[in-house]
DNA sequence: ATGCTTGCAAACGCTTTGCATTTGA
DNA sequence: TCAAATGCAAAGCGTTTGCAAGCAT
């Protein structure tokens, strides 16, 4: 179907290793939900929410539960292998935490894409702003709402 | 019971004054409710949620249902009088937008603290890194998470 | 064998909606 | 008068949970 893309491949192989990892530690089992859910989550890109990830889940193996879904992805993000961020929807959206530099996001709201970007000056001052108010930040949200240059376009 | 504010009372003034403006306009109705509703909601300083205000709403009046809350306090986002917000937890948690310039947030994980700044160099910044993608900025969230002064000490 | 995981369905918490009734203009 | 607004209860929606059965270890 789809040609192997060789990053995907790396990142699905790094992520089983993570995985594998923890659950050992922990004493939990290696699934083949999991294992599914996980190929799903990677396979999807980037702001995956939970009912896209159980439709692409479920095309391949129909006698996956919801629930399932929503217990995995939760133990990915204790794993440190995915994020998750609701944006102003309010929905629960996944990306991978692995290989991923921190990012903020450009949410499009007329057709809802998602870019991502990174601006180290920014992230300075917000450690800045937020130290002069004695505060220590451990994660941000930066979420810019607008248009994007298709959107714009008369 | 409380000493009068003067500067509340000026806001309260004023929202009345926007809110009559608005409904005017469009012949909708000031009601009984919708007033009790705006006191409380401009009583309450900020970051409040639904329930929160419905708490003090019913210890005013027990009459009041819960769906006027609701349909209220969308009407005073329609009307420019409050601004909603969803911080990490979910619930949709609403601040007075009149009189307030725009700020970000500094939320505290352990005590819930909820503390606002300000950093013009930093909305700059996002600007340029939206248009250098195309994109128009219409609004932004920027949130800090971590430990405030006072639970960072050990 | 043990006990973690699953699928299912029911429960959940927040929010919205349908509807008969009340009420502001 | 009469459409808008209310209160109530029910429905929606995404998410979580209880439980019996299934499966990894």
């Amino acid at each position: 179907m789809t040609a192997p893309d060789p990053r995907r491949e790396r990142h699905l192989a790094e992520a089983r290793r993570r995985l594998g990892e923890y659950l050992k530690e922990r004493r939990l089992r290696a699934t083949r939900q999991r294992d599914l859910i996980l190929a799903a989550f990677l396979d999807h890109g980037s702001h995956a929410s939970v009912d896209e990830l159980y439709q692409v889940v479920r095309s391949r193996d129909p006698s996956v539960g919801h629930a399932t879904v929503y217990r995995s992805m939760s133990l990915f993000v204790a794993a440190g292998i995915a994020g998750e961020r609701r944006f102003h929807e309010g929905v629960s959206r996944y990306e991978p935490a692995l290989h991923v530099d921190h990012h903020d996001h450009l949410v499009c709201e007329a057709c809802g894409v998602i870019e991502e970007f990174e601006d180290p000056t920014i992230e300075r001052l917000q450690e800045e702003a937020a130290a002069t108010r004695g505060f220590r930040v451990h994660y941000h949200r930066l979420e810019l709402y607008g248009l994007c240059r298709n959107c714009r376009e008369p």
